[in-house]
This record gives structure tokens, sequence and C-alpha cells, in this order.
DNA sequence: TGCCGTTATTTGCTTCCGTCAACTAAACTA
DNA sequence: TAGTTTAGTTGACGGAAGCAAATAACGGCA
């Protein structure tokens, strides 16, 4: 049973969406095509292979006036029929060249509204903005809005904010996976208190992956006596499992590892995290040691995993 | 110049939340109001004291158009015209009983459909949703999207994270308004992991304000020798500033104090901090000393301010 | 005070958006 | 092969919504 607080919110937020979205279509007044016309170019532009019945189902409109629409759109030489072989009733449709460049246009005229919406708005926001909407977007399950290694930026100098963000990521995600109470944070913020006060820019270097402007993944190296290494805070947002993050973050440790000639790099982590495991061995890495301990609430086992450079 | 990008993600946005809202909206389709017509009783609903021009303004539509709509729901009994006695042209619109009436089944049934929509979705997102929706809000300059004391949540138990997201909050503050070096970020996660080391529940306390789940503010006291007590970490999100909030956070931590009988109270800043320096003062502070120092690359006056109970 | 430009609202006229229902034709089903 | 379902078309219609001209009240000014 939703809170009746958060309908609330999302009725509010509609309410004022359809104020907002009604100014910025304004400029489709303008051309000779209505709204549901424009939606319906859009439809065909970015599905590739669809058919009348997908863009109704789509737009949610009457067939008999998407009927019209498209003998509209057709006679203007924006939109071209190709038949079905297998079907003789429907026909594929796309956008013709004349159609692609009314597209553009109007691509255009939008940009430039939204633009002029955003200069009357601090400059700072602007990603903010951005970042909310792609995250509204995902939340209520709008197709394409998946996450992707193309969102993540990788980056290896701390600015200010980052050593409290890795802090906090570790602390709230250990503790919803796991269960860890607050002696894990603790302990992760002595840990990179101490990587911080010896950190040598040449031997130890820590990677950052951000999204939106938000910290999704970590990892560092630190150096160690007899030209080891030790490979620490490898972790990533739940959500941002599965697409290629893990790898590419263990690729950029790696990469520095053997560029400053380590011998052997090696990590502690506990039997609890399985999945990271897996990632470690298929690195490489050998598990070394096994000692049960009593850590942040929880009996397990502290491992030592290694790797011969 | 905004980056291209954000323009891009603000047009999917607004293509899909057309969409969204579209079908939010059908269940009006249902009742014997045009979308615009159900608009218009909302304004006039949520606006206490506003003319035909007031409306035609929000909604941004045609004079004559309004014209007609209100007469229809003036008809109809929903809506009431009170002559303004200073501009004979002009009436207050106030919905009439059965108006109102009307507006609380439109109320139900659109939260109906809200939570049909909600409940597709996972319910750990739906608090998220609705504080994107929030935020976007007043990202967009949303009348009565304003910030203000209601949203905000002060606790005092330390969760996962919050300790992190305290680092990280001082980082990016101390870094933007005073262009203080990560050195600073580093210094504050050495005190606060001196305060959780020697933290004793009676004698030493921390409060965070929450807003949405994020964290905009915090204080804390710190016990030490001879009954007295250290003021720390007291900031606050600019954003928040000036609702009343430092003088709650203020409050909380004043009450603790005298509870616990500390017999002094001081706390440690330097002169840039001239905000702050003006609200402890306020709160009858007094400067003890102010000895110059060089620290996180800048040069400055540290000062000590005390506050005997 | 009366004249004039301005502002708030109304009314007449028009367009065309979008729905409903009946229809055609092709595809499936048994 | 007849009956049913699905994809798309067409005709008829209501009403949403804009434009322009009209009306009426206001405010300023000579």
């Amino acid at each position: 049973m939703p809170d009746q607080e958060i309908i609330a919110d999302i009725r509010q937020f509609n309410r004022f969406y359809t104020a907002q979205l009604g100014l910025l279509q304004q400029h489709i007044f303008d051309s000779e095509y209505s709204l549901t016309e424009v939606r319906a170019l859009y439809e065909i532009h970015f599905n590739k292979q669809t058919t009348a019945t997908g863009i109704r189902e789509a737009l949610h409109i009457d067939a008999g006036y998407l009927s019209r629409i498209l003998r509209k759109l057709e006679k203007a030489g924006m939109v071209l029929k190709h038949p079905l072989p297998e079907d003789g009733r429907s026909s594929y449709l796309t956008l013709s060249d004349r159609g692609r460049r009314l597209m553009v246009k109007m691509g255009t005229l939008s940009d430039d509204q939204i633009r002029d919406m955003l200069s009357h708005l601090p400059p700072n926001d602007h990603q903010t903005i951005a970042a909310s909407m792609r995250e509204l977007r995902r939340l209520l399950g709008a197709p394409g809005s998946g996450i992707t290694m193309e969102q993540v930026e990788i980056r290896s100098d701390i600015r200010p904010g980052d050593i409290g963000d890795i802090i906090a990521l570790h602390g709230q995600l250990y503790a919803k996976e796991y269960g860890y109470d607050h002696r894990f944070e603790h302990y992760v913020m002595e840990t990179i208190h101490d990587y911080m006060v010896h950190a040598d820019p040449r031997r130890d270097r820590l990677w950052l992956a951000t999204s939106l402007g938000r910290l999704v993944g970590v990892v560092a190296i630190q150096h160690r006596e007899g030209r080891q290494a030790q490979l620490r805070w490898f972790l990533i947002r739940p959500e941002y499992r599965g697409i290629g993050l893990g790898k590419a973050l263990m690729q950029q440790a790696m990469d520095f590892c053997r560029a400053q000639r380590f011998r052997k790099i090696y990590l502690l982590t506990t039997d609890q995290q399985s999945a990271a495991a897996a990632l470690y061995k298929k690195w490489g890495f050998v598990k070394k040691e096994s000692t049960p301990a009593s850590l942040w609430g929880h009996d397990l086992y502290e491992e030592r995993y290694e790797l011969e450079l």
C-alpha cells in the first residue's frame, strides 16, 4: 500500500509537468503538424521496423485517427509504406529523407525551446535536472532507459566529496547486502585514512566510476612492502553490476600494477562476498588463506587472495 | 551553453512523460469534463483568490476558451463567481461544495490510477520516485516547491552511510564555498574517526537533518575534559539555509548540553565562516581566541568561540 | 468632466483533433 | 471452406481550442 504522501507528490508533479510540457510543445503549434502527428513521426523514426499497430499501441490512439494521420504523412512524402510480404494487411513504416529532414528541424526547434528554458535556470542545476529525469525514466521502467557503460565515466583524480562518498557507499551497500553494522563503515574510514596518509602518486592509485555525477563504483591499488600491491575497496553499486564495469575497473587496476612493475597483488575479503570472489578468480587471483573471524556483527572467514604478476 | 547531452536527456524524458501523462489522465476521459476543464478546476481549488486572468496565465490558454469553460462550470454549479468590489470587470472564482466534491472524486480516481501504476513497480523505488519528482519540481522552479522545514527530518541515530555522507558534505561544500583542498575533507575524516572511537552515548551526540533521504545538515556535541563540550561539524547545505534549520539543529545541541549539565561549550572555526559566526554569536557564543594559521591551502585565522552555560 | 488608450471578459466564427461505428480485406482456425 | 479474428480504411460527428471583433470597466489626462 503506497504512502498517501507519495501519491500526493506524484500528482503534484503530474500537474506541474502537464503545464511544463504544454509550454515546451508550443513550438509544434507553429508547424503544420499536430502534436499527435509529430509523436507518430517520432515513433516511426525511432522504431526501425514498425507497423501501424505498433504505433497505435505506443501512442494509445484510435486506429481510424492513426490511419488518417499516416495517409496525410504519406501524401506529404514524409512516410514510406513497405508492404509486409508475410501479411498483406500491414506495412512497415519508415521515414523518407524528407521526413528525416523534418525530424531534424523539429528537433532543432525543440532543442532551442529547452535551451531557452534552461537559460532561465541556474547553470549548476542543469546536470542535476538531466540526472533526475534519467533516474525517473529508469525508475518508471521506460524502455531503453537501462544502465549501460556509456553513461559511466572512470577517473582517478580525487575531488572534494569523493572520500566521503566512497565511505558512504561502502557503509550503505555492505549494510544492505550483508547486514554489516556501523563498525564496517568505520573500518573503511580507517583504511582510507591510512591510504591517504601514505599515498604516493607513483605507487598508489584510486579509480572512481561515476554516472550522472554520482559515485557508482570504486577500486584502488595501495603499495606494500617488497613490490607488492593491495587491491582495495573494490565495490560497485548493484544497479551497475553486470554491465562490464567491474571488468573495466579491474583492468585499470591491473594495467597500473603491471606498469608499476609490482611483483604480486593481494586482496582481503570474506567468504560472504562470493560474487566478488568469482570475479577475482577470473582474473587469476588464488585463495591463499582463510581464517575464521568475528567481524562487524558476523561470524565469517577472512580470506586472502593473491596474484603473481 | 548547455551540453547537448543534457538537452537530449530532457527531450527523451519529455517524450516519455508525454505518454505517461496520457495514460494517467485517461480517467478524465470518463468524466464529463475535458482535461483543460479539470485543470481549471484544480487551479481554482488551489488558488484561494484567483480571477479568470490568473487561471489563464497559469494554464496558458486562450481567454475566450477559458470564458466558455467558466460559463459551463458555473452553469453546472461547480464554480462560484464573486464580483470584485474594486474592479467591475473581474470576479474571484471559488469552488462550490459541489465543485469540491467533484475534485475529491477526481482526486480519488487519480490516486487509484497512480496506485495502480506504482503497483507495477518495485515498492523499494516508490520513495525514490517521489523524491526525484519533488527534486525536479524544485529544480525547474515550480511555484510552491520551495524548501521548507516540513520536509526536513532531524534524527540522531547513525545509520550506514551517514558517516561517509557527513564527510562528503563537508568536503564538497567547503571546497565550493571556501576553496579548501582535499586536506580539509581528510581532516574532517580524522575528527569524525576520533569522535566515533571515543563516543559515549550519554555525553556525545550527532544530529542529522535529512530531506527526501538526502543529508542536508549536521551538528554534533563531543564531550571534553572538565564537563566541557565541543560543538562540531555544524553545516547545512546552502539550499537549506535560511529556513530555520540552523536554529533547529542548534536548539537540539543546546538542549542536549543543558540536559547533560555541561559547564561550557566551545567550538573551533575560522574567520572565513562569517555567516556561521553570526549565528554562534546569536546563541551567546563569544570569540575567545583568534590565531593565524595556514590550513587547507589558505591563510586564515583559527577562532575559538565559547559559551558558558 | 469627458476623452482615450488599456485591460478583463464575452461572443461569433472557424478549424481540425480525435472518437465511434460500420466496413473491407487479409489471416487464422477448425 | 466457412466462421472468426485482426489490420487497416472510411464516413459522420462532437467538441476542443484558437482568432478576431465586440463589450465593458478601468486609469490617466487635459
